[in-house]
DNA sequence: TGCGCATATGAGCAATCGTTCAGGTGTTTC
DNA sequence: GAAACACCTGAACGATTGCTCATATGCGCA
């Protein structure tokens, strides 16, 4: 039991690897790392392509780009986002590619199982 | 471009793999699941073991439950929990090992990139 | 130089989340 | 039976989140 205890990851590994699901854990968010995940966009396509207003965008992909999950190339009066991430896309990619048929759910359930 | 909106994974499972992101973005239920990664425990050991109140364990594993992520055998007065769903353990698993080094952080950025 | 477009930002607000506290149920032990 | 234990639950609260609206900035074009 104490070995459980010393088997845990570190506090900081911890807290790190739950702020990185976070930003994984919105679906806006998730739909706009989609969209990046096959190359580069700029806020516009990315606004028309994922259906959310060009502000939301821009406060969502500020995040990102303070947690390094995406970075910016600017060109003009352009600003073009990429996936920054190595650890993020594979995270993604499994996710996407692993889940379709699993988790039934549907309506998110007051318990689930009865007791 | 509308190739890429094409390309996006449909709705539902955007929401659905939010919701499972959701549940992994909390340092509490992360420390609770780490645990669980290598076998079963009951509420107490886990709360011990992860340094919480046994309230505040038995609530999220009442979420996590709800999400079919771990499931309950009850046995006396004990209640032991198990990882029940695979591809969070995979989730768990790749992200545990794959960390570690990546991600510097230590100070939640303000911005981190200077515009 | 002045206008329009693409993007960024700040403030404000409603909604959600995580935790704690105060009981409540079922089980074992004496 | 009563007391101790392991767990569960609901309500309440403060904190965090994600959005929208309004305004700023920076660039390109006429």
């Amino acid at each position: 039991m104490a070995a459980v205890r010393a088997g845990l990851p570190d506090a900081e590994l911890i807290e790190d690897l739950g702020a990185t699901f976070g930003l994984l854990s919105d679906a806006s968010r998730l739909r706009l790392l989609a969209a990046l995940l096959d190359g580069e966009m700029c806020v516009c396509d990315l606004a028309a392509a994922c259906g959310q207003s060009e502000s939301g965008v821009s406060h969502a992909l500020r995040l990102l780009r303070a947690h390094r999950v995406v970075a910016v190339r600017r060109s003009g009066r352009r600003a073009f986002y990429r996936l920054a991430d190595a650890h993020v896309r594979m995270l993604l990619d499994l996710a996407l590619t692993h889940h379709a048929h699993a988790t039934p759910l549907g309506t998110v359930p007051t318990d689930g199982d009865a007791r």
